[in-house]
DNA sequence: TTATAATGATACTATTTTAGTATCTTTTTG
DNA sequence: CAAAAAGATACTAAAATAGTATCATTATAA
């Protein structure tokens, strides 16, 4: 099972690309050079970032990205959520009709553990604790 | 994010049906019937189990299945290894070139801390435990 | 000793998710 | 106005997951 998927990866390069760019606009262009990164899945996950309030766009010549926020207030959770959705690690082991033991099952508690466990430490972790 | 899959919960599912008709055999005929799940696949994953020597089966009329092991010796690690691998969260995260930072990278460490306890919590559930 | 009811082995198909592409529109700057 | 950027959006490809089909083998019991 993966915990990070392919295009939370690929944002996370990207935005630590930016971060590094710090003060100047940041274009496609330069990063698709820079990280190898299929260049419209780049545009798209950027797009995304944008809409999100992360990235912060400049169309036209000479346009491109920059961070909308710094770097060490971009927490993983929140780029993993963009891209793969809320961290729910299971909607419901046993579903409908046979498992009624909802509230005394013990594999839902630990699966809810964990599932506090991996927010929490993730929530932990900035952009700028990612770059060094 | 899913931590269980289909079949891993299906594989509870059965596993737990014939830990309760402890002592006799328990045909698929009579799992499809309880727990309506499609036969064909069904079958599939009770081959599985009795590969990994948690199911013994027995051919031939009037056969099916029944633990080969104790329930309370039958752990959610061992079922969900069976049909979803190991339990690695993470191949590596940044790929190849970009990121030559593995010792330092507080990433790294956070996900191993991740899965190491997920491991751990899992590991200390067995089967018998989420029947109830 | 043969019909039947079970699993074993294995190959196939369908669906969903993930990954990636293409293209046209809009905006900005020189 | 031309060029170079992003915005929007719809499409295709690949991989993982879910499910099906079928024939071979084995055991029981009439």
């Amino acid at each position: 099972m993966k915990l990070i998927t392919r295009d939370t990866d690929y944002a996370v390069r990207a935005l630590g690309f930016i971060a590094k760019n710090k003060g100047d606009v940041t274009s496609v262009r330069d990063m698709v050079d820079a990280l190898k990164i299929p260049r419209p899945f780049l545009r798209k996950i950027l797009q995304i970032l944008q809409k999100k309030g992360v990235l912060e766009s400049f169309k036209g010549k000479g346009g491109g990205f920059q961070l909308a926020i710094p770097a060490d207030q971009i927490y993983l959770t929140d780029i993993m959520e963009a891209f793969q959705g809320p961290l729910k690690m299971t909607e419901c082991l046993f579903r409908k009709k046979l498992c009624p033991h909802v509230k005394s099952c013990p594999l839902k508690s630990k699966i809810d553990n964990i599932q506090r466990y991996v927010a929490r430490e993730l929530r932990s972790v900035t952009l700028s604790e990612v770059l060094i």
